[in-house]
DNA sequence: ACGCTCGGTATTGTTGACAATATTAAGGTC
DNA sequence: GACCTTAATATTGTCAACAATACCGAGCGT
């Protein structure tokens, strides 16, 4: 069972926290049409905090909500999943360039620290699949919130990475290609320490158009269906 | 004072309308910190669905929200109003590629009747101010709705735009340019009607680009302040 | 036998009261 | 006189009961 957060600030935002990883997990399935005093006892809460967080999960994109109808688990596709990541090439995209233009050096130390650890898992290939997922997110959490620009990091960390680890979760879709990624991500660290943001972006803009077409290719070969 | 959108389907989303049209007319001002129960008299509701607004609203970035600490209407600045345009830039551009490949052929009729409907109300000169920003939603509205990119329309129509609204309302700034955008705005339309995906892209990208030039010369000029 | 209408039931939406916490001001001490 | 401590207050967070609405099944009519 999906547990809170620890010592999340208020009730609702344990709620928030349980519903979204709960959704983002697959624990809630697609199109689950859930009462909300069954997630009340499923998740220690009252009606109140957990109306809140359905509000704020629904505006989010996460469920839908009819009056009076009771809310459901949105369904995904996997074509959804591939126009996710058109919007990703280009924020990213922007992310990589801002990031280049504005991150400390500090920062950007971190950053190839970062990748040099992913280094170390991927060839000790131990909770590969796992680890390689995490460090993705770890990567491309750093580079929007070196961007400096709070509303991309926002809607990046706040809204897309969920829905892409939600549709992933439900597609059962790894990117599968670990050295490969890594690759990616040193040049594009590379194009960012030296500053050449219109490089980080082309490279940015490059990488996550190669993992959407690894998506489409397993479309192709009937692996996800759309 | 906002009244709420007419038959809204239930009290929440009656409460969500007000708060958004409030903040983004800025008749709740920039870093106003304003109580629950206030709010509550104000808008004729009780704090339970004020709350589940509340939630919505913060979830978006227009308010802030500390916990005992009540809630105040996020503050604003130029650079920051400078930043989502970086953000519409790279979005729009994928809106008006996507547009240019999905639109069906009725759509972009109407697209180019609203764009005629926009330039018989510019020579009018009536309304002029008012009128200009309003068709300028219509356009950018009409192009992410028919990206059938349905995380995109949501992101820009949800977030983006309600949040270049409210800045333009508290910075006062109007575009001011209007004949030049509608001559952009018909060469978009023309690239999209001619199904030319990348030059729908690379004009909407370079409008929005001359959009966020003109900002950034009022604040040279000391018009606006960072 | 099938479809439609109508009422019961269960779920959601809403309300008001209760409890917990941050802010504010006053008082005391250094 | 300035700073810290402490208590009162007001505001937020939470809870449980009430009302409104949609869903489901039975009864009736065709």
């Amino acid at each position: 069972m999906a547990e809170a957060t620890l010592q999340s600030q208020t009730r609702a935002d344990e709620a928030f926290d349980c519903l979204q990883t709960a959704i983002v997990t697959g624990e809630l399935g697609p199109g689950e049409k859930i009462g909300e005093l069954e997630l009340c006892s499923r998740f220690n809460l009252t009606r109140g905090p957990l109306r809140e967080a359905l509000g704020r999960l629904e505006s989010r994109g996460l469920l839908v909500r009819r009056p009076h109808a009771g809310v459901k688990v949105v369904s995904v596709s996997a074509s959804e999943l591939l126009e996710l990541y058109r919007i990703r090439e280009v924020m990213e995209g922007l992310a990589a360039r801002q990031a280049a233009e504005r991150m400390t050096d500090e920062e950007i130390a971190e950053l190839q620290a970062t990748l040099d650890s992913h280094e170390a898992m991927i060839e000790q290939a131990q909770g590969q699949a796992y680890y390689q997922a995490e460090g993705d997110y770890d990567f491309h959490h750093r580079i929007a919130t070196g961007s400096r620009n709070a509303k991309l990091a926002q809607m990046l960390l706040g809204d897309l990475y969920y829905m892409v680890r939600m549709y992933r979760y439900r597609l059962s879709t790894s990117a599968g290609r670990p050295h490969l990624a890594l690759g990616e991500h040193r040049r594009i660290v590379e194009a960012i320490a030296h500053r050449d943001g219109e490089l980080a972006e082309f490279l940015m803009k490059r990488h996550i158009n190669a993992a959407r077409q690894n998506i489409e290719k397993k479309i192709e070969e009937g692996v996800l269906t759309i």
